[in-house]
DNA sequence: TATGAATGAGGATTCATTCAT
DNA sequence: GATGAATGAATCCTCATTCAT
């Protein structure tokens, strides 16, 4: 057996993330991917079918990373469910802030891909939509949150937001502040635009 | 020889629409387009210079016509910001609703144009972007919205969060009513998720 | 409309009875077909769908021709079955050597295609061998062939033998007679090897 | 590590058989010929320089059975060379009948050893053929064959008609019957089809 | 303007073969 | 000998764009 000097299979996965935020998916090229993780064409299907897998892996990726980091947190009941929502938006900033090509891929091309996400249904995309709605649903139970709130709605309102505030950051760090936008979009969400709520 | 009676710069476009909400624009071939269009594949390029200019038209169109119908507004001073913001998020929805293949590409695709395009005055998207911060800080300034509210922040969130809103409205049309989205986006924009605002 | 000088179409079915000829089906490269053919590689894919349709075009075009020149001979009823049996095998004999590269494409080729030859009902070399087999069957009908003669076995006996025969002689011209070679087949299939039919 | 007790040299030829009858010398794919002989890649190169070796030897293999088989009869003098003749179809018929996987690699890629034999006397289908062919031309010579027969000629066509006969047999097993198809190929070739040899 | 046949650069993918262990 | 991860050359095909008429 040869060495596996380095873990091929993650340095793929990092060289793609890299390589796909630049040149976004279709512009990007696998001979591109294979230089700079540093390993032959042929190496990047020794370990995934093709370039769509690859960036699946990419994106499975962050949203596991950012379900796992969330998942605890709602089974406490020690806390409410603002403090709990309060908690879940800051795990996506700082998981974004981390990664932030990743952050670029999704932004541009998570929703492509979207559709045909069928048999995904135990992806951890989902696994992590489902535990930010359950969330807000029942802080609306509970009557914290106004009842007229759509979690469903609000959370793909929430993401897209995001996402794009995320983008932007992202492709221009140097202009704007992370925390000015987690502090917009907390703010915003929790008490609205209009002073005093009103 | 075709007679040109039927505007084929305008099939063109309204062919392109259709196909680049179907296919997105990476998928979507220029023969396919020219099909729809009931025009030759050269009869495409005599009109555009290249595939993304028609994205760029397809956009521009819709930013424009949204950019005509918001205009007016925002020199009235009859009504107050909170009222010129509702006015302008519906017209947003209201465009959207009507053009709902358009709100897929935007949703989609305009990305591709937000890079390459840099504080292009000329671009109804921008103008129409500055409507909207214009308002927004006007708000700010008359300390009729929250003091803490970045209006250039605001807008990325806002249109990011909308878009995405849309484009589940457009694929999905059965299932989502639009009229709750468009509720559940201002309430909680104007308002904030949580009860009496705090 | 650019000029379509000395009919592409064809000059790629030239082409590639040529290379394929020469090199093999599957050691043919696409780039030397339209190299030979003075075409560019995309106009291989205007004329046709891919690579093997190319070669079942060269293989039913032979067929064709075969069995067109065989065709009105069968309803004569002025001649003999073993006249009719005799002047196919010249028809099969002339047409191989009027195109040996064609003949050497089909006893390199056809078999690995016949499989998926499902469809192709309709196809000439079917309609060719049904002739043949016609032929034969009506000689034992009528007693001038011998009775334990199975025509459909003996096509296929006769077509691989000839086929072996002509490849030879297609490799190899200098050395072989094709006058011989088709003197020895009629002779041997008419009378058997055994001397005084014995 | 796996012990050798299976003898992977003979397992190899033996899955390669079965995989080049199935899919064909070109898309017979080498991993697949090791996991049928449940044995690594890399072995297949411990035993065969590489792919093209496999198949030379699996024809060389059925082609020494055969003329194994067969050298014996040719040296004995008290038979006839048609009761020779016909020992030696039967054997060829039998062998085939026996190695029905390889029939169906011979018929359909005998040639491309073919092409690079030249004069291979080492090479045991030029054995055979050697035997066959005394066998025709000593029985002309004797003025028991009719005098106008070619036997190189002739074995080719023989060859050609057979193999073809045994590849339908074999990928058809159930509709035809190879007794039938022996005695059609001996009968046809011994005493011709006209009735009465005339 | 209008056409559509022609172009050709460009890239994902395959797979026989190698070689460090 | 045995392994199987790694390689990378090699090629079919696509499709936006052009241009002679």
């Amino acid at each position: 057996m040869r060495i596996k000097e380095g873990n091929k299979e993650e340095d793929i996965i990092k060289a793609a993330t890299r390589v796909f935020a630049d040149a976004g998916f279709h512009n990007a090229r696998m001979s591109r991917i294979a230089d700079v993780a540093e390993v032959s064409n042929g190496s990047l299907y020794v370990y995934y079918k093709n370039k769509e897998e690859i960036l699946m892996k990419i994106l499975e990726g962050f949203w596991k990373e950012l379900y796992d980091r969330t998942l605890e947190l709602t089974n406490r009941d020690d806390i409410t469910n603002a403090e709990k929502f309060d908690f879940m938006m800051d795990m996506l900033f700082d998981t974004f802030a981390e990664n932030p090509d990743s952050a670029i891929i999704i932004a541009n091309e998570q929703k492509h891909f979207q559709h045909r996400r069928q048999e995904n249904l135990t992806s951890y995309f989902d696994k992590f939509i489902d535990l930010g709605e359950r969330i807000v649903a029942e802080g609306v139970e509970k009557d914290m949150f106004n009842k007229n709130i759509d979690a469903s709605l609000l959370r793909i309102f929430l993401l897209g937001g995001i996402s794009e505030l995320i983008l932007e950051w992202a492709m221009n760090k140097s202009k704007i502040s992370l925390n000015d936008i987690r502090s917009t979009v907390k703010f915003t969400v929790k008490h609205g635009i209009l002073k005093n709520g009103k």
